[in-house]
This record gives structure tokens, sequence and C-alpha cells, in this order.
RNA sequence: GCGAGGGUAGCCAAGCGGUCAACGGCGGCGGACUCAAGAUCCGCUCUCGUAGGAGUUCGUGGGUUCGAUCCCCUCCCCUCGCACCA
């Protein structure tokens, strides 16, 4: 009946309420540096989905690993409580998005008490309460004062229908289907009521990250506790570019700037191009019937084809003085570089393309490298651009000059030309049109004083009441909008924008430090102390966007607030995905698994364990009903172990298989250890069940030795407590321990992980070949197997060869006198060791040998049903030591 | 196209210069226990082998080395991110 389980339900309550009464998790404000473990915070959807289990099983392990060795630990919880689904819900059910929001998170935090996440609640934090969101405007206020922010038009997607701006990923269809050639695009709609979307250019706050941009690139260097694949992604979308702006001369619109990354194939820049929507090709689209044709019904930036149309006006090419015509082109994008662009066809694949279909001309002017002493020799480009560094040809008196010389050189001559990098970074727009967040704090004076930046002293600006209508609720509030101007006091409007909810993130971290301090978003004495983050867990979603605000924030923290710290999270792990057969669970696949049924039915430490054991927390994996079933007998064996144990303590001897054990228990201590500092759970774990197994069997061989066993109990018990507390708080009880297993040293072991390695593969080898002889020889029922230890001069001759430099190793031997004795057996073991010189690794002392598989002989013993005994080499005739030798015993079997 | 990470036995998956024919798990096979099933426990699971042996393996083809799954190069394939980026 061990599969029955065990009352998870009852020991899961008896321990969350003690761990409640203990105020286990508290961390109060004045510990001095508390390790600062974090989970990126959810969005309170109501449900814990496996993803969240996976992470916050993730921080909690370690958060309790980390106290167990004696560390304060910082874990704090809280709610990423604005967004556009709470007032969707609101709607939906006809209440609002407040109430909503505050009954999914409460849901949601017994949904975590439940599991058993030892969270500091009196840090809980939700983003949409005023005491919140008041500190994002007074951010967005200190960052107004430094110049961060700017409102300038942007575009935008629009409903015309919900008169509202749309996230792009509110936006369907906007991807042709799939296999269907250039047949048209398939229209963009309205998630909502599909109508299709429209582009608006609206006013738009924004946050100068830009600004930033250097740094949040070059410290990325600095991020070594951060996954490789996430630092990449930042620099990727950083995307700085150093090049050339140079500028081309337009007759009567004066010089236009185009930025280049190869200046040195300025002499074959055979035209120029710009942008549809570049000032020019809209002035020219006033008077030119044939570009306002292009620019409104041609031009597709999303296409494949580079697309144009030749205006009537030259370009001067400033390294020839060449007069070059100018195109409108759709393959030139309005935010690259400058909006325009010297073409050069002979070494750009795209605009090589455009040359062949406009028939421009194409000039190389770069030479691959020439090999040895060949001429330079000017490639054919007619068919293919040269996209290559080489050397310059055709290009007057820079013919010859590397590429890279050469643009120094060029920039150096002409006078418009100067180096300058380009970003891939833009400014971050932070205006919503919607109503669940931050109320941006301007308002908009009808008297000439413009937008005004709501004064601290007036903050927070509380969100009205919520509004059920199409547009933007806070646009509907006639009475909150209006107001009156901080500077003249007159008449003025309320911004009607909320912020992005991606501000409330940027920052979240530091308000646990302090979370409800009345006159600033954090204390920033402690913060000082307590950031940063030590380790991090979240979503690979968040690469990019929420972790580089929050190093944009914290930046600019440190540049004006006095933050000691220009990074926020020291050690980043981007935990892996739950998956079911291969596939990502989703609601919309139907192959969800609910943590609250697995809670139901195993309980939460058994959910907590399978996770944890199933694989790194990076990866990717399977849930698997039948690898949960197995873990929840795991416990309930370990838990009937130990209940026998305490019911009726053994009585046997600390012989050898007690020091075998005893010499386990210590392995495996040391190596889980390690294990959960990596945060390879996954490791730690699989060496805990091993030695459960280990004293399983020990308790089924023989009678064990009391302390040996009980330490060994009580050192799976605490090993296993970060991943599966609940049981483990049971079972340090039964085992009569005092106090808290949350707050019980974690188990030491002072070992040499050599001398273990060594030791584990002396045995298994042994036993290894123990099998190979049984089975090659046909021995059906093995009596007796006498295990017999090398003698020490093998041992000696070993670290001779081992230390040796000498040609002849056998003369090197035949020096030391009781080798030398040995006659032909060191004669023959020399050449043996001769023969693998090079591969000749230390073994344990013979001794230690002997120990080990002395304390290992039951094994075989219980295997093969045999009399084992182990032996010295003194202990045996000659004749059976030839095959002994350090590392690998002679093994003799009695049929 | 650029960048990052990968390709290991039926599958998943460790290892990342020498005890590696390659940890572990799943699946499969055999055995113990059981009336039986399940659970648990013990083996086996590349090929050949009557005393621990030998042979062929770690995407492909080269190279470095006394020695390569592990290091270097070529190519092929997969996954992720970025991209008409000037």
């Amino acid at each position: 009946m061990s599969d029955a389980g065990y009352d998870h339900a009852a020991v899961e309550r008896r321990w969350q309420e003690a761990w409640d009464d203990a105020d286990a998790y508290r961390t109060p404000d004045d510990v001095e540096d508390p390790t600062y473990v974090l989970g990126m915070y959810p969005y309170p959807s109501g449900k814990l989905h496996m993803g969240h289990v996976r992470n916050y099983t993730i921080t909690d392990a370690y958060a309790r690993y980390r106290r167990m060795t004696g560390d304060e630990v910082l874990h704090p919880m809280g709610w990423d409580a604005f967004g556009l689904p709470a007032e969707n819900a609101a709607k939906e059910r006809d209440t609002n998005p407040r109430d909503w929001t505050f009954d999914c998170i409460d849901t949601m935090r017994g949904q975590m008490e439940s599991m058993g996440f030892g969270y500091d609640w009196d840090r809980e934090i939700a983003t949409c309460t005023p005491e919140y969101y008041q500190w994002n405007q007074w951010l967005f206020s200190r960052f107004h004062d430094e110049d961060l922010v700017e409102r300038r038009d942007a575009d935008v997607n629009w409903c015309p229908e919900c008169e509202t701006v749309l996230a792009d990923e509110q936006v369907e269809g906007g991807e042709s289907p799939e296999g269907s050639q250039g047949g048209g695009e398939a229209a963009e709609l309205c998630w909502r009521c599909d109508t299709p979307v429209e582009q608006r250019e609206l006013e738009q706050w924004f946050l100068k990250i830009t600004e930033y941009a250097d740094e949040l690139l070059e410290d990325i260097d600095d991020l070594e506790g951060w996954p490789n694949s996430v630092r990449q992604m930042q620099r990727n979308w950083i995307g700085r570019q150093y090049g050339a702006e140079v500028d081309f001369e337009i007759e009567d619109h004066g010089p236009v700037t185009a930025f280049t990354t190869r200046l040195d194939t300025i002499y074959g820049a055979t035209f120029f191009a710009l942008a549809p929507d570049h000032p020019i090709s809209e002035e020219l689209a006033e008077e030119d019937e044939g570009v306002r044709h292009f620019i409104e019904e041609e031009a597709d930036p999303d296409g494949d084809e580079p697309n144009g149309v030749e205006t009537n006006l030259t370009a001067t090419n400033p390294a020839t003085g060449e007069e070059i015509p100018v195109y409108v082109a759709d393959f030139v994008l309005s935010d690259v570089g400058t909006g325009a662009l010297m073409a050069v066809p002979g070494h750009d694949e795209r605009d090589h393309a455009f040359a062949q279909k406009m028939g421009e001309e194409i000039v190389p002017v770069v030479a691959p490298e020439p090999e040895e002493v060949e001429e330079t020799e000017a490639p054919d480009v007619s068919e293919e651009a040269f996209t290559d560094d080489g050397v310059l040809v055709n290009s007057g008196e820079y013919a010859g000059l590397e590429s890279e010389t050469a643009r120094e050189q060029l920039i150096e001559d002409i006078d418009s030309a100067e180096h300058t990098a380009q970003y891939q970074l833009r400014d971050w727009g932070i205006s919503r049109q919607r109503y669940w967040g931050t109320p941006i704090p301007v308002v908009h004076c009808h008297d000439g004083c413009g937008s005004v930046v709501v004064p601290d002293e007036e903050l927070p600006v509380e969100l009205p009441a919520f509004i059920n209508t199409t547009g933007n609720p806070l646009d509907a509030a006639e009475e909150w909008k209006r107001t009156t101007c901080p500077e003249c006091g007159g008449e003025a409007t309320r911004e009607t924008d909320t912020m992005d909810t991606f501000v409330d993130s940027s920052w979240y971290f530091l308000r646990y430090v302090s979370p409800d301090l009345a006159d600033a978003p954090f204390d920033l004495e402690q913060t000082n102390d307590w950031m940063p983050v030590d380790q991090y867990v979240g979503g690979i979603e968040h690469a990019v966007m929420h972790l580089l605000y929050s190093r944009f924030f914290t930046k600019v923290l440190a540049d004006h607030e006095g933050l000691d710290h220009r990074e926020p999270f020291t050690n980043l792990l981007a935990q892996g995905m739950v998956q079911l057969e291969g596939e990502k669970m989703s609601k919309s696949k139907g192959n969800v698994v609910s943590p609250q049924r697995i809670v139901e039915e195993y309980g939460a430490d058994t959910a907590r364990l399978f996770m944890m054991q199933a694989a790194q927390p990076e990866r990717d994996f399977d849930w698997s009903e039948e690898g949960v079933r197995s873990t929840n007998a795991f416990l309930t064996r370990l838990k009937e172990m130990v209940e026998d144990f305490s019911a009726d303590e053994p009585d046997g001897e600390e012989d050898a298989i007690a020091r075998y054990v005893a010499a386990e228990i210590d392995a495996t201590i040391a190596i889980a250890g390690s294990e959960y500092d990596d945060l390879t759970f996954n490791r730690a774990l699989r060496e805990t069940q091993d030695l459960t197994r280990t004293l399983r069997q020990y308790a089924a061989y023989t009678e064990p030795h009391a302390d040996t066993y009980e330490r060994g109990l009580s050192a799976v018990v605490r090993l296993l407590a970060p991943v599966a507390p609940h049981i483990a708080e049971e079972l340090y009880d039964e085992l009569g321990h005092d106090g808290l297993v949350v707050d019980a040293p974690w188990p030491s072991a002072e070992i040499d992980h050599e001398h273990v390695r060594k030791r584990r593969q002396l045995v298994a080898n042994t036993r290894e070949d123990v099998r190979d002889i049984v089975d090659v020889a046909g021995i059906e029922d093995p009596q007796a197997i006498d295990v017999v230890v090398a003698p020490d001069w093998k041992y000696d001759a070993l670290e001779i060869a081992i230390e040796s430099d000498a040609d002849n190793l056998i003369g090197e031997l035949m020096q030391e006198s009781h080798i030398r004795e040995q006659g032909d057996a060191a004669a023959d073991y020399g050449q043996d060791l001769q023969a693998e010189r090079e591969a000749l690794s230390r073994t344990l002392e013979p001794d230690a040998e002997h120990d080990a598989l002395e304390s290992a002989a039951w094994l075989l013993e219980r295997e093969f049903d045999a009399a084992v005994s182990v032996r010295s080499a003194d202990e045996v005739d000659e004749s059976v030591l030839k095959n002994a030798a350090p590392g690998r015993p002679a093994i003799e079997i009695e049929d």
C-alpha cells in the first residue's frame, strides 16, 4: 500500500501554520546585507500556472538553502497589478479593474501559500495602489528634471471603433498567410472588434533610454552572472554600430546627411536614396506626381522587393564631385541611420539589386585582399556585390589603401564626414491610452504654460473611478480631467495617458527594501546596503525589455538619486519552460496541467520536488504524471523509513558497513551542497535520493548502527528541506530535532572530492569486474569472493612512474631495491606502467583502498550471496597477486 | 544574412584532454518478493568473448596530441534572438 501516499494535506497545513506562527520568513529591517533572492513578480491573472510554480520553487528553494547555510535572506513577493486584462475582465464581468485585480491577488496569494513558498509578506507590494504608483509619478518627475523625458509625435496603432491605441500584440493578422505569393497582405485588425487598424500620429511621452545606450551596452560585459543568450540579446537590441555621417549636396535642398559603415566605398556611390517619409521626399511629393504616387501607392517597406522612383534631383558625391541621381526608395527606412543613404551597388547586396532593377551603374571600388604578391584586381560585380573589406581601386588618390585605412583617411579629408555611432535602440514610449495604469502626472495648461509636470506635493495623481466606455475611460472622466495649471493657476486639462506597466517593474525590486516608506520610493541607505539582487529568476521572455528598462532605471537612480549600484541584478537565471509532450503548455492548445490539481492529488512537496529534479532550472522539460507519481512514492517511502526508525531504534554495530554508509553520507552532503550553490537542484536531489536508497539498502541488509543511520536520515531530510519543506519539517520533527528545519543548520561534511571520486570509482569498478568474471566464466553460484589489494611495492612503482621523466622507466624502478627484489613481477609491472606511461594517475593509498573495499564488501555479498573477504597482499599466495594493481584489486572467485 | 546556443547509444540526457563503451533517467529484457497485479529491490540493455579481454562508436571531413566525445579548422543540420540596419 506504499503507493497510497501520505496525508500531504495534513502535513502541509500543519507546517504552514507553524511557519506563520514563527514568522519564519520575515526579514527585519535591521539586518545588514541579506542575500536578496527574487522571482519576477507575476501579473495577477487569478491563477498560478506551472511556469509560476517552477519559477517560484527555484527562488524558494534557493532562499531556503541560503537561509540554512546561515545567511539572512530577503525573499519578497508582489504584484505587477496594472494592465489591460483587468480592464477587459472588468467590462466582461461588469465590475471594475481594481476589485477584479485584488480578487485575483487574494486568490494567487492563497495558492502561493499552499505551495509553501516562504515569502516575507510584510513586504508585499501591488503596483496598482496609489502608495506604489505615486512613486512612478515621482520618478517621472525626477526623470523630467534631468531632461530624460520628452513629449513628441509617434506613430501608433489606432482602432477607430474602440477609439484607443493598441499595443502591437493586440493587432491581429499582420503576417501574410503562409505560402501566399505576394498576394494581398492580410489586413491588420483590432483583436476586439476586427476593425482594420489605422496608423495615427499622436503626441507621446518618451523616456530617453538612448542617453544611456553606451553604458547599457558596455556594462553587459561585466554581467558575468547572466546567461550569454540574454547578454547577447541585449547587445543586439541596443545595436550600436560605428560608422560615419557624410553630407551629399542636393540641389535646392542643401546638404543631406547619410550614414554609412562603408565610407571606403564612397567612390562607388552611384546614386542616392531617400526614405519615403524623409522630409525631402515629402516636399517632392507635393510637386512631383510620380513621387507622390510612389509614396502613397507603391512603397511597401515590408515587401522583399526594393522599389523606388527616380526624382529629378541629383546629389553631389563629396568624394568624386560627380552628380548622381536621387531616388525615393522604400528599402530606405526613416528610423535607420538618417533616413537617407549613399547607394553603393558594387558592394552592398540590396543596393546592387536596386541598381540592377533601375539600370544604374555598378562600379567596383574595393578589390579582394591580394593573395601573396598577385596584382590587385577589381572584382566582377556585375552579378553580385562584393561586400568584404579589401583594397581600394577606382578611388582616385585612395586607390591601394586598405578599407580600414581608407575610412579613416576619408573622414579626415571630407569636410562634412565625421565618426558617428548608430543605435538600434529607440527611446521608450511610455504613453498608453488606457485606464488601468499610472496616470502620467502632467496637466496641459489652456493659457500657454504648455505641458506642466504636476508638483511633487500634489502627488499622487490618483485614478478616478472606472467608467465603462469604448475609448479611454480617463478621457471620459470629465471632472477628473478638469484641473488648474500648477504654474499660472488657470484652467488646465489633465494628461489622460497612463504609463506602460514596464515602468512599474523597472524599480519594484527597490521598493521591497522599504515597502511602506511614505516620503521616498525607497530608503536610500538601506537600499544601498541590500542591493543588488543577488539572484534573480524569471522567464526568458523578459530578456530584453524588462531587464533592460530595470538596468536603465538603476543607472539613472545611481546618477541622480544617490543609489550606490549601477546594475540591479548580479545573477540572473532564465528558467526553462514546463512542457507537455514537447509542447509549450497553453490554454489555447488545451494542454495545461493545473498546479491546483497536482497539489490536491499529490501535495505541494511532490509538485515542487518533481519539478526541481526533472531538469536543470534553465532547461525545458516535459511534465510527466509518471514522474510525479514516483516522486510522491519516494517521499512516502522516506516518511516510512523515518517513522520505522523512530518507532524502533536499531541496535547495530559501527562496523565496516556503517563506515561505508557514513562515507556516503559525507560525500552526499558535500556534493549536494555545491550543487545547491550552483542552483543545479536536479543533481543535488539525485545525490540525495541515491543516499536514501543506500540507507534503505543498509537497513534491509543488516541491523543499522543507530547513530550512523540517524545521521543519514537527518541529512537527507535537511538536503530535501529547501525543495520539499513541509515533509522535511514533519520528518525533522519525527527525528526528534527541536525547532524548525527552516532554521536548521545545513549539514556539513569535510571531504576530499578527489578521494570520494576515487573511492566510488574503485568500488564501482570492482563490482563491475566481479560481475564480468562471474558472467564470462559462467559461474553459476559463487561461494566465496576474495578481493586482494595490490602489494605496497606496486604503489611505490606507480608513484615513481608518475614522477619520473626518464626514458627507461624499468631502469629507474630497478634502482629501488625493494622493487628490484620482486624480480619478474617487477619487470612485468614495470612494462605495464611503461606502456601507459602518459595516462597514469594516482590511486588511493593501499590502506585506503583496503578500507574502501572492506566497507563496500557487503554490496558484493548481498548481490552474489557469497562470502566476501578483502585481503592485503601479504595474506595471500603470490600467484594471486599477478592481477592486482593499484586501483584494481585481484579477484578470486570460488565456485 | 548576422549573432548566441546546440548535435552523445531506442528516447531524454551528463561528460568537455587519459579509469569513457561513456553518470543518470525513461523504455525494453531477465531475476527476487507476491496467489496475482502494482510498488519495491537486484542485474542486463553497441558487437564478439567460458576469469575482469578485444573490436567498432559520441553530426561530417580534416588537424593538434603519446592519447580527443572533450581542443582547432571545414562543411551539414537543429533551436533561439536580430535583420531590406545603409
